[in-house]
DNA sequence: TTGATATATTCCTTTATAAGCATATAATGC
DNA sequence: GCATTATATGCTTATAAAGGAATATATCAA
């Protein structure tokens, strides 16, 4: 990024794929100890506190202290102004409710033939 | 971003500023030559040639050559995938058309309660 | 208290990237 | 050919960021 630009963006929390494994992790709503996402993502330790660090600072996460754990909540809102850019060029690959449809008979699919 | 990570990466590319100005400049779906590009968001031109030439390589834009100028365009296709990561969160600020989606990932995710 | 566990932080090194300036390249007009 | 315009590229410098290893901090257990 550019000298004079903070690191605080979101755009740029999200630009490294071991944070959006993390948030990919979070994202069922759950919060995860620091702990499981080491064991799960097979990152060190100290790198994901601070990928936890950078995505806290810009409100992407948020801490609880429990115990001599902390539980990593995903504060998914702080993706809206990426999905409210990006949503922009929607239209250049079609987004219809039909693809939703889509979407959703083929997941209907699987779980059937599951 | 991590040692390994090759710079080619969609998300990397749009998290510098400049070059999201650059790619909403190329949002109405015309071309626009380097030159327009430089006086409209003031910008030194070697500077816009390199996000230009960062785009390209990842495919976001594409140019094509008229007499001395070249003329870039948006491939916007090339932001899908970051449409689709960050619309995995929509059902976080609550998104119309999602409803289905929210109940198709509902039952396919046979997480618990938090 | 001591020891173990969980997490954060610091230091160091390496790599990446952006900007500025100068220059190279390519096309055009004379 | 020469000058001009449009764009790209190379070089240098500054800054940022990531990873590793070690260490600090905090909490729990005994």
């Amino acid at each position: 990024m550019s000298r004079a630009t903070q690191r605080s963006d979101v755009f740029s929390a999200i630009a490294e794929p071991r944070r959006r494994d993390i948030i990919d992790m979070l994202s069922g709503g759950q919060s995860h100890a620091v702990g499981e996402i080491v064991e799960a993502l097979r990152i060190s330790q100290p790198s994901v506190s601070k990928h936890l660090g950078v995505l806290r600072k810009v409100g992407i996460v948020s801490v609880s202290k429990q115990g001599q754990h902390r539980f990593y909540r995903l504060n998914a809102k702080q993706l809206k102004p990426i999905h409210d850019w990006v949503t922009t060029f929607e239209r250049y690959w079609g987004h219809q409710v039909d693809r939703i449809k889509q979407r959703v008979e083929r997941k209907a699919k699987t779980r059937g033939s599951n």
